[in-house]
RNA sequence: GCCGAAGUGGCGGAACUGGCAGACGCGUCGGACUCAAAAUCCGAAGCCCUUAAAAGCGUGUGGGUUCGAGUCCCACCUUCGGCACCA
C-alpha cells in the first residue's frame, strides 16, 4: 500500500495555483533573495537534467522562504533558436507556433514537478516585450560604439548554402548534411567585448561564490598575456613589420621571422617575384584543410621563404621571412620573431628547415650544452650572447629590454588577449532581428528607439537555403531610413541567441515594463541574483556574456549591479550506466514516466540524494524506489500516529525521550547547516532518514509515547522534508490538523541544550590503533580520563609488560596510549 | 602538450578544521507477519582466517610528516572535464 501520490500532488499544485502562493513583490521590510536556475530552450520536453536543475533551485528557493527572505524564483524561456526554425523547414509548422506549443507543453511538466515559480514573471526571449528590449540595448551598444560591423570569414556550408555557426560545425563538416564546411568572407555584426576584457578578467577575483573552476576557465578564456611589441624592418621596404612576444629576454635569438599566410603583407612582399606562384600553391594549399585540421598540433610544421628580410632592431642582423601554417592571424599581430633555442615550435621549425639556432640564456648550473640542443630550452636561466644583457637573470632582462626598446622607440610593453570581438550575426530567421537600415543615400543607420520592436514577419519562406530567411519577406525588407525618410532595406540578418540570455536574469526583476527595459528601483531590489544554477556547459560563454552585458548596463546607469551572479552553482550530468543519458545511446529515463510511476516527490527527492549537486549523477532504478519507500515510510508514521499527537510544552521523562530529543536537535542543526551553508542535499535528506529511524525505534521500545515530543518530531520531519517533497509534506501537515500552508511556516529552529550529553565514549587508542571505548562523564577532566583509560581490563592487558612512552589526551574524543 | 577535478565496500555515496573509515540509501542475507507471495517491520553484513572470539589487512600506487593520515607533503598511475600551434 503506497499513498495516492497522483490525487496528492495534483491536489497541491491546484491549490497553489488557486492561492497564487508563490507570486512575489518588492517588500522593504523583508530581506530579499534570489534564487535563478538558468531558462531552458523549450524542446518541448523536459529531460532530467531539467528535473536536477530546477529541483535544486527550488528546494533553495523554498528553504530560504522558510527562512523569512522574500524570494523571487521565476522562470521563462530561451525561445529563440535553431530546432524551432528546422522544424519549420522539415514540417512546415511555423517557429512561432512549434515554440508556443512547446512552451506551454513544459510549463505543465514544470508545474507537475511543483515547482515554485512566479508565473507572473515568465519571460520568452522571442515574444515582442522582450526583444524590442534587446533590439534596444543593442543601439545603446551601437551608440557607444560597441556594436560594429565588418568583413571576417564565416562557416559556410557550400551544400546548405548558409552560414553556420562555430557549434554547427562538427569535425569540419555542417552538422545536418555533413558536406565540408569552408570559409567565406560576410559582413557580420560583432559586439566589442574586448573593451571589457580587463575588467571581465579583474573582477573574477570579486567572484567568492563561484566556483574556482569556472573562474579559471574564464580566465584562460579571456587569456590575458604580458610581453612587448617589437618592430623589425623589412629589408629593401619602408615597412615595419610588428611582432608580439611574451618573450623579449630572448630578442637577441630571433633567427628568423613567421608570418601568419594570410598576413596582408605577405602579398605586398611577394608581387611580381619568383616566390609569388609557390605562396599562391602554399595557401590554397593551407585552404584545402578544414579549420579543425589546420588548428591541430599535430599538424606537421610547414613553411615556405618568401624571399624577404627583417632586420632584428636590437643587433641589425638580417633574418629570413618565412610564411607558416603554425602562426595565427588572429592572435597577437599575426606575425612572430622565431627563436628556435627557446621555443619548441620554432626549433621544431628550425631543424626542419635547418635554420641559424642561437642561444641567448643558459641554465644556471650549465646543466646544459647551449651550443648542441637536442630540444628548445625553455627554463629561466642566465643572459647570454645578449650584448650588454648578458650575465642577467633572463626575468630580470624582460623587463630591461623592453625598457630599452621603449626608449629606442621600436618596441613597447604591451599586453594581448585571447578573447576576440563577439561575432553576433546569424543568418536566421528565428532570433532578434537587429534594428539597423541600410539607406543608399545614409548608409547605415539604427532605427529610432521608439519604433522598437522591429519585428519579425510572418510572411517568410523556410528553404533552409540561402543566407537568410528575412530577405524573402518583402513587408519586412523594404522601409523607411530614419534619417532621410527616403527608401532603405532593413539589416536580414538576427542575432546570436546568447545575446538573448545575456539580460534576462534583469527582466525578470520588471517583466511587464514597457517603457524602460526593467525599472532601476525594482532592479535595485532584487539584484543580484543570490543563487544562479545551471550546467556547467555554460561555464564560459553564456556567463561571460551575461557579465559582459551587466557590466554594460551597469555604466550607462540601468543596472544596479556589475556583476549578475553572486553565487553560482554548476550542478553535474545526469548519467546512466556512466554514460550521459542520450537517445543515440537508448539509456534515457524520461522524467515523465518516473512521475507516472512514483510521483513528483519520489522523482525530485531521488535526484537530491542521489549524489551532491556539483556532481554527475548515477541514475538508478533502484535508487528511486528506495526514495518512494522513504517517503511511504513517513506517510505510515504520520497516519498511524496522527491521532495521538498533541503539541504543547515538552517534558522529558526518560532515557527514549532524551535519546528522540537529542537525535531530533541534531537532525535539524544538522539539515540546516547542510542546505544553507553547502547545499549537500544528499546529506540533508540523509539526516531526516536518520531521525525517522529513530522515531520508528521510539514507538517500539519506549514504555510509553511522550505525545508532545512524538507531534514535535513528526512536525519537524515534515517541515526539514518541505523543500525536496512539497506535496505530500503539504498533505501530511493538514492531516495532523495544521492549518494553512506548510511552506508558509517558519523552518523549524533546535535547542542547544537538548544537545549537551552527560556520558560520553572516548575511544582508546594503543599506538593510534583503536583497541578499546569507555563511556564516561561528559565534564571528567584530561587526568581523571587518562587515568581511566589506562585502566580497562583490555588495554591494562595490552600495555603489560611494556612501557608507556606517552599519552596523548584529546577531550572528548579519544586517549592514545605510545608503548614501546 | 598545458590547465583543472576526481579515485573510498557489490553499487550510489558519508566522514565540516588530521582523531572510531564506510553515515544514509540501494543490493544481499537472516528473522517476524502470511496458507503462500508481495508489501511492511526487525536484524546482520568492508576484506581475510575462523564454529566463535581475537589477531591481521584495508580509502588508486610508492614514499614521507605525525602519538595518530581518506584528510597534510613528495613522486607516480588511472579516469573525467576545459583549452589547444595564443608566440
Amino acid at each position: 500500500m503506497s499513498y495516492n501520490f497522483l490525487q496528492v500532488e495534483k491536489k497541491w499544485q491546484q491549490h497553489w495555483k488557486d492561492t497564487e502562493a508563490f507570486k512575489v513583490v518588492e517588500d522593504d521590510s523583508k530581506e530579499k533573495y534570489y534564487s535563478l536556475e538558468m531558462f531552458p530552450y523549450p524542446s518541448g520536453k523536459l529531460h532530467m537534467g531539467h528535473v536536477r536543475n530546477y529541483s535544486i533551485g527550488d528546494v533553495i528557493a523554498r528553504f530560504k522562504k522558510m527562512n523569512g527572505k522574500n524570494v523571487l524564483h521565476p522562470m521563462g524561456w530561451d525561445s529563440f533558436g535553431l530546432p524551432a526554425e528546422n522544424a519549420a523547414i522539415k514540417n512546415g509548422i511555423h517557429p512561432d507556433i512549434w515554440t508556443r506549443e512547446n512552451i506551454s507543453e513544459m510549463i505543465t511538466q514544470l508545474n507537475e514537478l511543483g515547482l515554485s515559480y512566479d508565473w507572473d514573471r515568465e519571460v520568452a526571449t522571442s515574444s515582442e516585450d522582450y526583444y524590442k528590449w534587446t533590439q534596444w540595448i543593442f543601439l545603446q551598444l551601437y551608440n557607444k560604439g560597441l556594436a560594429y560591423k565588418t568583413k571576417s570569414p564565416v562557416n559556410w556550408c557550400p551544400s546548405c548554402e548558409t552560414v553556420l555557426a562555430n557549434e554547427q560545425v562538427v569535425n569540419g563538416a555542417c552538422e545536418r548534411c555533413g558536406s565540408d564546411v569552408t570559409k567565406k568572407n560576410l559582413s557580420q555584426w560583432y559586439f566589442k567585448i574586448t573593451d571589457y576584457a580587463d575588467r571581465l578578467l579583474k573582477d573574477i577575483d570579486n567572484l567568492d561564490g563561484w566556483p574556482d573552476k569556472v573562474k579559471l576557465m574564464q580566465s584562460n578564456w579571456i587569456g590575458k598575456s604580458y610581453g612587448a611589441e617589437v618592430d623589425f624592418k623589412v629589408k629593401n621596404t619602408d615597412k615595419d613589420l610588428k611582432v608580439f612576444t611574451t618573450r623579449p629576454d630572448t630578442l637577441y635569438g630571433a633567427t628568423f621571422m613567421v608570418m601568419a599566410p594570410e598576413h596582408p603583407y605577405v602579398n605586398e612582399l611577394v608581387a611580381g617575384t619568383e616566390y609569388e606562384p609557390k605562396v599562391n600553391s602554399f595557401l590554397s594549399e593551407l585552404n584545402r584543410l578544414s579549420s579543425i585540421e589546420r588548428s591541430a598540433t599535430t599538424l606537421e610544421k610547414k613553411g615556405l621563404f618568401i624571399g624577404a628580410y627583417a632586420i632584428n632592431p636590437v643587433n641589425n642582423k638580417e633574418i629570413p621571412i618565412y610564411i607558416a601554417n603554425y602562426v595565427m592571424m588572429g592572435y597577437g599581430t599575426g606575425a612572430i620573431m622565431a627563436v628556435p633555442a627557446h621555443d619548441d615550435r620554432d626549433f621544431e621549425f628550425a631543424k626542419k628547415y635547418d635554420l641559424e639556432i642561437i642561444p641567448v640564456i643558459k641554465p644556471n648550473d650549465d646543466s646544459i650544452d647551449t651550443e648542441n640542443l637536442t630540444e628548445a630550452f625553455c627554463e629561466p636561466g642566465i643572459m647570454i650572447n645578449s650584448d650588454k644583457f648578458d650575465g642577467m637573470t633572463n626575468k630580470e632582462a624582460i623587463d630591461k629590454i623592453s625598457i630599452d626598446l621603449n626608449e629606442r622607440g621600436i618596441g613597447k610593453k604591451t599586453v594581448n588577449f585571447k578573447l576576440r570581438d563577439w561575432l553576433i550575426s546569424r543568418q536566421r530567421y528565428w532570433g532578434t532581428p537587429i534594428p539597423i537600415v541600410y539607406c543608399k543615400d545614409c548608409g547605415e543607420v539604427p532605427v529610432n528607439a521608439e519604433d522598437l520592436p522591429v519585428k519579425l514577419p510572418k510572411d517568410v519562406k523556410f528553404t533552409g537555403k540561402g543566407e537568410s530567411p528575412l530577405k524573402t519577406s518583402e513587408t519586412f525588407m523594404n522601409t523607411v531610413c530614419p534619417k532621410c525618410g527616403g527608401p532603405a532595406v532593413r539589416e536580414v540578418d538576427t542575432m546570436d541567441t546568447f545575446v538573448d540570455s545575456s539580460w534576462y536574469f534583469l527582466r525578470y526583476t520588471d517583466t511587464k515594463n514597457d517603457d524602460e527595459v526593467f525599472n532601476l528601483d525594482k532592479a535595485k531590489y532584487w539584484m543580484g541574483v543570490d543563487q544562479y544554477i545551471g550546467g556547467v556547459e555554460h561555464a564560459i560563454l553564456h556567463l561571460l556574456y551575461a557579465r559582459f552585458f551587466t557590466k554594460f548596463l551597469f555604466d550607462l546607469g540601468l543596472s544596479p549591479v556589475d556583476e549578475p551572479f553572486d553565487n553560482l552553482l554548476t550542478q553535474g550530468m545526469v548519467l546512466k550506466d556512466g554514460a550521459k543519458m542520450s537517445k543515440s545511446k537508448g539509456n534515457v529515463v524520461t522524467p515523465r514516466e518516473i512521475i507516472d510511476k512514483y510521483g513528483a516527490d519520489t522523482a525530485r527527492l531521488f535526484v537530491l540524494f542521489a549524489s551532491p549537486p556539483e556532481k554527475d549523477l548515477e541514475w538508478s532504478d533502484d535508487g528511486v524506489e528506495g526514495s518512494f519507500r522513504f517517503i511511504n515510510r513517513v506517510w505510515r508514521f504520520v497516519e498511524e500516529y496522527k491521532d495521538i499527537l498533541k503539541t504543547g510544552d515538552i517534558t522529558i521523562n526518560n532515557k527514549f525521550d532524551k535519546e528522540l530529543n537529542f537525535k531530533l536537535n541534531e537532525v535539524i542543526k544538522n539539515v540546516t547547516h547542510d542546505i544553507s551553508l553547502r547545499f549537500n542535499f544528499n546529506t540533508a535528506i540523509s539526516f531526516v532518514m536518520e531521525l525517522v529511524n529513530v522515531m520508528y525505534k521510539y514507538t517500539q521500545n519506549a514504555p510509553e509515547i511522550n505525545r508532545e515530543l512524538l507531534s514535535k518530531a513528526v512536525e519537524s520531519v515534515l517541515l526539514l522534508l518541505a523543500p525536496f517533497g512539497p506535496h505530500f509534506t503539504e498533505e501530511l501537515w493538514t492531516l495532523i490538523g495544521n492549518e494553512g500552508s506548510i511552506h508558509l511556516h517558519s523552518w523549524p529552529t533546535y535547542d542547544e541544550a537538548a544537545l549537551v550529553k552527560d556520558t560520553i565514549e572516548i575511544v582508546i587508542q594503543v599506538n593510534g590503533k583503536m583497541r578499546d571505548k569507555i563511556e564516561v562523564e561528559a565534564n571528567i577532566n584530561k587526568d581523571d580520563l587518562e587515568t581511566l583509560a589506562l585502566s580497562t581490563d583490555k588495554i591494562k592487558s595490552l600495555t603489560n609488560g611494556k612501557t608507556v612512552v606517552k599519552v596523548i589526551v584529546i577531550p572528548k574524543r579519544l586517549v592514545n596510549i605510545v608503548v614501546k
